[in-house]
DNA sequence: GAGTGGTCTAGACCACAGC
DNA sequence: CTGTGGTCTAGACCACTCG
């Protein structure tokens, strides 16, 4: 009942991590965690924390081990499971790196739209639009913001294979992104997260996606070139930070005569 | 260069499992792998010859270290990634165990339909029609059938909350699902895969979802009581055995006003 | 060669389930 | 009490990378 508390003979792990425990005695709900759990939860920290930029090496499993007082297998599970939520990446022989957005992870973790016939690409973005404005309610309550907060909002039209079947409109609180709206059109890549990263130093960890069927808009059958009332499916993504907190609120309404949205399931 | 070929001074998992060693000397791609993935492998073509029932125990940790003539740590490694895919569930205290469909997972691993306001419920099914027949070109591409192949074809309805919402087609080989036909109308449970264990000794591990949006025909129109050409989500699904064989193409038309499909990235 | 992550092993101890 | 999986440790050796 009082494992994985403390197990070092020294307090281990301090950095006043152990912030559960009540003074109150009976019967508390014990939000113990094994060593290698609460030693995930530091490295997470200070991932949050940007400690070290994306693509930066963390420091060797020996030294963590010998930083934290635990055994070097200890930070190995550690470091396991983060990398696999793809928060950090490692490579026998080099070290453990932060993950960072590169054009392969934006096609394989965060594009789930595949051609029918399985090529998958990412398409082409026109921009359209991309001002600042205060905040909508929908747009506060998607991202977590004040009823004062100002947004930065971006619309796009994607193409795959020189026909446009994406109108994409991305919101973001323009208090993370100050000077986004001066960046000019052409700057704005294709592959936001990346930039995101690059420019602001907001990384993005992960995404929540929803999808739904939709008829297209007067807007949107003129950029897609449709006839009145063809079926979109909507995308709607909420991009989440290291502690889960929203970054960005992003909707796709997609054309998917010759596409397709992949997933898989276990 | 020559790792994890032979580490045990004796064989060590023997069962002619080193298949991809060449008498042929040279350059011969290296299709070593760690022993935990070895044994891994081993274990999941015990698991896809039935050799344990859904729901069984496997023997502990150290009897199958014992087997397999290899430590328990490597055991263990292989089973914790057969239970990071669902394949079996590991329960302190009592065994590991050949994973089991139940209700839950296929709430929360099978089914990503879930209501606008964060409910997630398995809708009810009413059937419309279960027969047999010659499978057609594209069951047989999607099921990986010859040509003479019979399939069993399933129709059903599905609703959230009394609301008609989803139009389901299921096909399945016949030849792996002798007597369904016969089975009565109200035997069809809601919940197929778990059905599919019991009865038919079928397991389904994984599956690939492709979705779409479509228009809704005269028949969906009618079920689901639309108007005319209203949009809907497609969810075409091929669900597949632990050797990744197809087993079941299913194509579900929802109506998605009130719900969504919701899927995480990282 | 030095440093990194990856594998394999062995042993100790813990928590949990069930008889 | 026994048997199970879960955690933690320590050490040996391997493969890979880079200077």
């Amino acid at each position: 009942m009082l494992a994985y508390a403390f197990v070092a003979q020294t307090p281990a792990v301090d950095e006043a991590m152990i912030s559960g425990i009540e003074q109150a005695g009976i019967e508390q709900a014990p939000n113990f965690q094994p060593l290698y759990r609460q030693i995930r939860l530091l490295i997470l920290k200070r991932l949050a924390k940007n400690t070290w930029r994306p693509g930066e090496m963390l420091p060797s499993e020996t030294k963590l081990a010998q930083q934290f007082r635990v055994s070097q297998g200890t930070v190995r599970k550690a470091l396991d499971e983060l990398a696999g939520q793809n928060l950090v990446v490692r490579q026998q022989g080099k070290g453990t790196f932060v993950a960072q957005h590169t054009p392969h992870r934006a096609l394989f973790h965060f594009f789930h739209l595949v051609g029918d016939d399985g090529s998958r690409k990412l398409p082409e973005s026109r921009l359209i639009s991309c001002a600042s404005g205060r905040a909508e309610p929908r747009e506060r309550e998607c991202l977590a913001l004040s009823s004062r907060a100002h947004v930065v909002r971006i619309r796009r039209v994607r193409s795959l294979d020189a026909t446009p079947v994406i109108v994409e409109s991305i919101c973001v609180p323009a208090a993370q992104f100050q000077g986004l709206t001066d960046a000019s059109p052409a700057e704005l890549p294709n592959t936001l997260y990346a930039f995101y990263e690059q420019r602001f130093q907001v990384v993005i960890a992960h995404a929540v996606e929803r999808l739904k069927a939709v008829s297209a808009n007067a807007e949107e059958v003129r950029l897609l070139k449709l006839p009145r009332g063809a079926p979109l499916l909507e995308i709607e993504r909420i991009a989440l930070g290291h502690e889960h907190n929203p970054i960005e609120w992003r909707r796709s309404r997609c054309h998917t005569d010759n596409c397709h949205y992949l997933n898989e399931l276990d």
